[in-house]
DNA sequence: ACTACAATGCAACAATGTTGCAAAATATTT
DNA sequence: AAATATTTTGCAACATTGTTGCATTGTAGT
């Protein structure tokens, strides 16, 4: 099943306007994650600043995307699987960061080892960021 | 053993300035990890901004401390265990998020699951961000 | 103590993110 | 389909965070 960007929108009782549309129509077509930058660049004679950074908050809230804990100081960006709803993220999956050509992967299909924490510790959430090379990188 | 923080800067062939001391003893009294902006308000009566993002930057030159992986954009830096060495960091060790205290704890002894990646995905460093409630913040 | 070198502080700048408010677009009601 | 209510956008101004060049100060080595 393929759900247009408009379809998607209004599942999370969203507005349908042309800037939701357009940022979320890259997400699709993107296979990694886009940070705010790449939105304002890629999508040409753009949108204002602040509107960019209010639809990423907007999307974020209503768990269609999610962001990606990174060790530089940078904020990315990543669709949410179905399985996420509006404050009640899915996202204990895997995320590559290939140091070569700098895409993010997420690596939804592998899961996330548990992990033996101290007495004491709860766990609500925990993200694994692996960085390395990538398969199209990476010399046969 | 223990090292002041004059030995540990000579040991990184660094000079021992009132600065560098100063935010490398905040380290080594400091359980968790710190941000600048922690760093900057602690100092008191402190040192230039400029001083002290240069001081964090030789730091994590040095392998003396390394940054960790945050969901939201903040920057946050740990001390490194011994095993560090300039550009040779040994950072496999989990950190720890208190949703409540806010507090980032460096799981130093508990090891960092092996993740199967996808073929032709090679790994050099995997991060791990759990977050939850720590034991201190934690109902008995 | 003198010299060479490195670190600091200041100023100015660049980048990133936030807030208030009027104008425009979208949704809802009649 | 038109009018009203609501939401979103763009602009401006601002706040925060991080960077760079350069003169001054401090540190290291002889």
């Amino acid at each position: 099943m393929f759900s247009s960007t408009s379809e998607i929108l209004k599942r999370n009782q969203l507005s349908v306007t042309e800037s939701r549309k357009k940022i979320l129509d890259m997400f699709l077509r993107t296979d990694g994650a886009l940070a705010h930058a790449d939105i304002e660049q890629r999508s040409g004679t753009g949108f204002d600043r602040v509107t960019v950074y209010r639809t990423l908050q907007t999307f974020v809230e209503k768990g269609i995307i999610h962001t990606i804990p990174t060790t530089d100081n940078s904020v990315r960006y990543a669709l949410c699987k179905d399985e996420c709803s509006a404050g009640h993220h899915h996202d204990d999956h895997i995320h590559f960061l290939c140091d070569a050509c700098g895409t993010t992967y997420c690596l939804d299909h592998i899961t996330v080892p548990a992990v033996q924490l101290p007495k004491g510790f709860r766990a609500t959430q925990t993200d694994v960021v692996v960085s390395g090379i990538c398969s199209k990188c990476n010399p046969v």
